[in-house]
RNA sequence: CCGGGACUUGGAGG
């Protein structure tokens, strides 16, 4: 667990393998890491490996549903389900939380909403698990209802990721007069302090055509994280602010934050809406050269859209056909 | 005694 923590699931993974004598607890540490840390295909792995060996409770089973839904496995998510019935786990809450989770990711919210009704304990974390998923499907209505009912039929307060997810639903389908209501929600309650929180809220504020109110929430955050960079910037350059947003990355900067693949994501983007041919080439250069960051399909395309729509549709072309991912 | 569930930012077009 130690080595996991410290980032060295290699080591992790290596010392596991030496072990002779491995117990529940040590499968279900390294299982629940791998599927937490990037390694959900080999978490799956294990989980069978274990199982094998006769080393299966709800530890292992939960790691191996979250691993599905990173996946998307709905078979293998089936068959574990089938495993934690035959068990009888299927009424413990965090595993059908997991089901929860692992079905909306597989887009079966039928199923999703079957394991929520099949829990005895519904605590904050599988109602969120729910609206998110119906959030993450777009069934927008069934969403809020689901959010009323806990509020108001259950009585459970909203927490930190709850909010959060409220707020996404606000960006994509409402308007910021919801956002402020929730804005006003949130200092009330004293969530106002939550990085996770402010930056869904200055997110949405921006996608509801609000900007100012997303800088006011950026700038008064003292917590400020990569994504609350990336999401101002992001904001910043969807309104056009194209030179607002290279401050802000020079900003970022100097206060320590390190720049990711989703900053050079909205640099490059808001370079190609407003024609800044030179400076998002400029920007991608910098991005491995500087920054060691591996330009990812994603920056690519920007590259591409940024060339193309300036007019250079030869050397759009040509990007195409060079660059190092297979074109989507 | 040790391991466990949901969440915010990210490419083109519409």
């Amino acid at each position: 667990d130690m080595y996991f923590n410290g980032d060295n699931s290699e080591v992790a993974l290596k010392l596991f393998d030496k072990f002779h004598s491995r117990n529940l607890v040590m499968w279900g540490t390294v299982i629940s890491n791998c599927a937490r840390s990037g390694f959900p295909r080999k978490a799956l792995d294990l989980y069978i490996a274990g199982f094998k060996h006769g080393f299966l409770d709800s530890v292992t089973l939960l790691a191996a549903l979250r691993a599905c839904s990173s996946l998307v496995l709905n078979r293998e998510g089936k068959a574990i389900h089938g495993m934690a019935v035959k068990l009888g786990f299927s009424h413990d809450t965090f595993i059908g939380t997991a089901l929860i989770d692992m079905y909306s990711k597989c887009k079966d919210m039928v199923s999703a909403r079957n394991a929520f009704l099949t829990l005895s304990v519904k605590d904050d974390v599988s109602w969120s698990s729910l609206i998110s998923g119906y959030a993450q499907n777009e069934c927008w209505d069934d969403a809020v209802k689901a959010f009323y009912k806990m509020h108001h039929h259950h009585q459970i307060k909203p927490n930190a990721v709850l909010i959060a997810c409220l707020l996404s639903i606000c960006a994509r389908v409402f308007t910021n007069l919801q956002c402020k209501e929730i804005h006003s929600y949130i200092i009330r309650h004293g969530f106002d302090a939550n990085a996770l929180v402010n930056n869904s809220l200055l997110a949405a504020y921006s996608k509801c055509g609000d900007l100012g109110s997303a800088r006011t929430v950026f700038w008064g955050m003292d917590n400020k994280d990569e994504v609350s960079w990336n999401s101002i910037m992001l904001a910043l350059g969807q309104h056009g602010h194209i030179d607002e947003v290279f401050k802000l990355f020079k900003r970022m900067k100097e206060t320590g934050t390190k720049p990711d693949h989703q900053t050079f994501t909205a640099i490059l983007s808001a370079c190609s809406h407003t024609g800044r041919v030179a400076e998002g080439l400029e920007y991608f250069r910098s991005m491995s050269e500087e920054h060691m960051l591996k330009p990812k399909l994603e920056q690519y395309t920007c590259l591409v859209d940024l060339l193309g729509r300036a007019g250079y549709l030869e050397q759009a072309y040509e990007l195409i056909m060079t660059m190092p991912h297979p074109p989507d």
